[in-house]
DNA sequence: GTTACATGTGTAATCGTTTACACATAATAT
DNA sequence: ATATTATGTGTAAACGATTACACATGTAAC
């Protein structure tokens, strides 16, 4: 392996100047430079990263915190997350924690320990005063952790006043919300966007279920309430997942989708455009939603300023079939 | 932070001997490992990696190299991938290649650099003869890339021919099979078994169209080739991917599935649960296949002996609504 | 002409491990 | 009784970078 000392040595000069080169840091001469630049294009050398890190106690390595990569909602963003790190040197560890906090904590700690340069979190399972105490440099990712810790979301309570407007427009009178989890803020926001406009809406019945942003449980409690209600013409669900189990719900009902009953899911993973038949949902950008969250991860590893501590992407209501 | 010093100071030995007692290399007192795993529980002391990696040349870093982490074939994969690694106190790094070839070189360049304990490749686009080269224990999954390397698959050969038989024995005379791309191992191998059922059946007329493993390709060409021929009345498609888009396909041309025709795809996704109708499919048991090569791996890293290069795993039908 | 500061470079300590080697002592073999 | 081997431990040199500090020299300020 070539190192360092090698360099200095083809070159004639000690190993603080080249190392002084290679990280513009410091006081070179333009000729030193030079030859700096042609020992190593000719030795081939290449930094020893673990002796870098050794001494500055920094990696170039980014922690991915998410619940669940099976999950459609995240390999979107984890390709985001990778391609915008790769991009710029940062390699990204995928810490899956399934939905175990034990685990989480783990890989905080490990990260931690091994000095990892940041960490997007998108998990909501850990308080977040035990965020608040981490060292690193982190971004909650379609998140609120802390108001402390910068956060890249989407406009939620607009995202849900959009779909729901929509149902209404479409002339649906009894309506199914499937909310997202208590207490995880983007289930409450799209909770809170759901309400407002219903409260302001006249002769509306709702029915509200609660379920995980996840299939299964999704499908079994709608299955049961579109069973007790018959009238059901509209559900809105706080997540395409949910969405996608109320559809398979309600045709195992014999429910005509989009004629008996119309679903607007919510996050536009590429799924919903695969089911049949398409869903319409609220869009986000999952890939911009990631881009953003590392970029500004990014910046606070460099110290950069941060403008901006919540950034909210807009939505954008994708009309497909499951609605007139 | 705790040194490896400190726990020596502590525990009135030299730090020659903890190192020995933390590597459990040489010899140490039963004594005296007594003593210094109070030290560590006291003092809290935990290894730094980096000063390890860069005295040993080693690291608990497992890549995992995918050409699309957004096709769901490759979640379920990673998540395996990594709940086997983390269990084994190794760590993933997302290596999504989008399809670069570039790209894939550089992490494996990268991964090398940084002494990355070992390797699993799921792509496609390099050639084998470049894999052989690499110093690092490599582990193919789902590809063949070389002799010399360890592979993880599953007897698709096998599993294509169930699948076609099962699609004759549901009568279907007009068969349209979507294969995966040319000089791809798994594709070929799909594609052998499913000539092998066709070669010796009667009155079968087969159409042939190739297509990779990914949704909108397979749909826009199954459309014009079920338009074209209206006899058609079964699809076998090489991978789930391609045989939701056929069936996309056969819906927007007005197909019922599967009275009109009926659809057969390979894989196994979890999403091929969602579509309706529910896909007929070859099951692989992915998160299995993750498992398997990620303990291979984890054999070849600790340089434990392998006795089968070669690991087919089974693949079971999963008949659901999309045939008859 | 002295002082101050900018520019350019080198020496050596440091980061926290592992490990070769040396050196004990005790147990066993011959 | 001596040689050999097994057991237990410590010293110090790696591993390959970064960086504080020292030391030049050149230039500008007064």
């Amino acid at each position: 392996m070539v190192t360092i000392r090698d360099v200095g040595k083809h070159a004639g000069v000690s190993v603080a100047t080249v190392s002084r080169y290679l990280n513009d840091k410091g006081y070179v001469s333009e000729e030193t430079k030079n030859v700096l630049k042609k020992s190593i294009q000719e030795l081939g050398y290449k930094p020893n990263q673990m002796a870098r890190s050794l001494s500055t106690k920094k990696t170039n390595i980014i922690g991915l915190l998410v619940p669940d990569i099976t999950n459609p909602f995240f390999p979107e963003l984890a390709k985001a997350v990778e391609e915008t790190a790769f991009s710029n040197g940062y390699t990204v560890v995928l810490c899956n924690s399934s939905e175990q906090q034990e685990k989480e904590k783990h890989y905080i700690q490990s990260l931690q320990q091994n000095y990892a340069a940041g960490l997007i979190v998108t998990t909501n399972y850990t308080e977040a005063e035990y965020y608040r105490h981490i060292k690193l440099p982190i971004v909650a990712l379609d998140r609120r952790l802390d108001p402390t810790i910068p956060t890249v979301t989407t406009n939620n309570v607009e995202g849900a006043k959009m779909a729901i407007n929509y149902l209404l427009d479409q002339g649906c009178k009894h309506i199914l919300c499937i909310r997202g989890p208590q207490g995880i803020g983007v289930a409450e926001d799209r909770m809170k966007g759901f309400l407002e406009v219903v409260n302001n809406a006249q002769d509306i019945q709702v029915e509200t279920i609660t379920s995980p942003f996840e299939f299964t449980e999704a499908e079994q409690k709608a299955f049961n309430i579109l069973n007790a209600f018959p009238t059901i013409d509209g559900v809105f669900a706080a997540s395409d997942a949910s969405a996608i189990g109320a559809m398979k719900a309600a045709q195992s009902l014999g429910r005509k989708i989009p004629d008996d009953i119309q679903i607007v899911g919510f996050d536009g993973i590429s799924l919903g455009a695969l089911v049949t038949p398409e869903l319409t949902t609220v869009a986000q950008d999952i890939y911009h939603l990631g881009k953003v969250a590392t970029e500004l991860l990014l910046k606070k590893i460099k110290e950069e300023p941060i403008d901006n501590h919540l950034i909210e992407l807009p939505t954008e209501l994708v009309i497909r079939r499951s609605t007139k």
